[in-house]
DNA sequence: CCCTGCTCTGAGGATTTTCTGAGATCCATC
DNA sequence: GATGGATCTCAGAAAATCCTCAGAGCAGGG
């Protein structure tokens, strides 16, 4: 039916009992579900795969849950996570969302609220958003207007100009553009051309000196080299 | 055992007789009961405690059953509420439901269908709450239309602007949404665009800042950074 | 009918962004 | 290594945008 486009969920709990009905049912509503009983099989799925939700028990064998998940989280993996946890006092929600938990349920839980709550996951992240490669310094979040840095501290937010004339390094990234091309593109007709130095430098300060380089006499490029 | 997630329960009713024998039988089925003989005594835990469900006699000292149930639910306490009664006219079954209860029993009672009929007011409880996960902030409750604070700090009741805007955001969490968007949607048509600002405004004082954040230009977003 | 709380307006001050210009530094070439 | 143009850095003015909040109008409950 639509197993094309079936949702990719792994499950990371040390339960096997639990685990076995879990999956039964998860596949019956039409996910694809891989299971791993610790944490080192749940990590390295994580990182070899690609789901679009992760269910993660707390308490799992080699490498604790919420471990598990902030060492996906700092390799830039995006799936919307549930934790699973037998306290549920407010201090344990506050380390899993810190964690990068995006929900997280309380054990003994309904079954069906489990399944509700994975749905809700899974409807946030298809309105993931959409993200042009940088290279080594990350990705450039268009709808957000920022970029997220790979070494996982975190957002830079770029003023609307700053965000213009990165984008259009980034569409074709091997071109060299001069001054009064960008201009022209990104700024008013008006502005003397030394704006795009300017803008240039904003970039590499908040970005660092190797997203754009100088080609001498010509114009700028996207990356280093 | 699960007692960190066991169901917390308000008894109110001044015959020690019979609340001493249901604490006894409900504690017996998990559930964490505080008990309260009089009206005031009730009206303070309600207030001051989180349940998920409340039994009521209607004849109390002090502060009367039904006026007790309309004085929390004023208060936006929206445990399910179970009234107890030794009339069962309809004239009678309308009044609870007026002041809020969500279940009726009429003195005297089979234990076991009062059993019954909590454990069915408690997971219509568990139905209704569907709780939206808030990142760092906490969780929006649809059906009392609030909000549950990570920090513990109990919760914050919003009016209907305030929740629609906020549901919105939440709807889509990773897009921004722009201001003419987020008018069409909430306010009248012919509102300014800074009623969103306005509102946006409103979250934040009662939620904090990081609840909305703001990109520059383009509109607002849910969440920080 | 009064009171309370909600909705919306508008205006100021605060903040962010955009653009200019000027001195410091770099680079190709003589 | 001297020269002159190209580029980098950055302070600050001007413009755009956003935040904060007092208050008017209105609806609903007591």
């Amino acid at each position: 039916m639509d197993t094309a486009s079936a949702v990719r969920l792994l499950l990371v709990d040390d339960d096997r009992e639990l685990t076995d009905m879990l999956s039964d049912l998860l596949a019956e509503e039409g996910y694809q579900v891989d299971v791993a009983l610790d944490g080192h099989h749940g990590l390295h799925l994580g990182l070899t795969q690609d789901y679009q939700v992760m269910v993660i028990d707390r308490a799992l064998p080699a490498i604790e849950g919420l471990d598990l998940l902030s060492r996906l989280r700092r390799k830039a993996v995006g799936a919307r996570a549930l934790i699973l946890t037998a306290r549920g006092t407010v201090a344990d929600r506050v380390a899993g969302l810190d964690a990068g938990a995006d929900d997280y349920l309380v054990k003994p839980f309904e079954v069906d609220e489990l399944l509700a709550r994975i749905r809700a996951l899974h409807r946030r992240h298809i309105e993931a958003a959409e993200s042009i490669p940088l290279g080594a310094m990350g990705w450039l979040d268009v709808a957000r207007r920022d970029v997220l840095l790979r070494t996982g501290s975190g957002r830079v937010t770029l003023s609307a100009k700053e965000f213009a004339l990165l984008r259009l390094l980034v569409e074709r990234p091997r071109a060299v553009h001069t001054r009064a091309e960008l201009r022209d593109s990104v700024f008013v007709d008006t502005a003397a051309e030394s704006i795009v130095d300017t803008y240039v430098y904003y970039l590499r300060r908040k970005l660092g000196k190797t997203i754009v380089s100088t080609v001498h006499g010509l114009g700028y490029q996207l990356g280093d080299v």
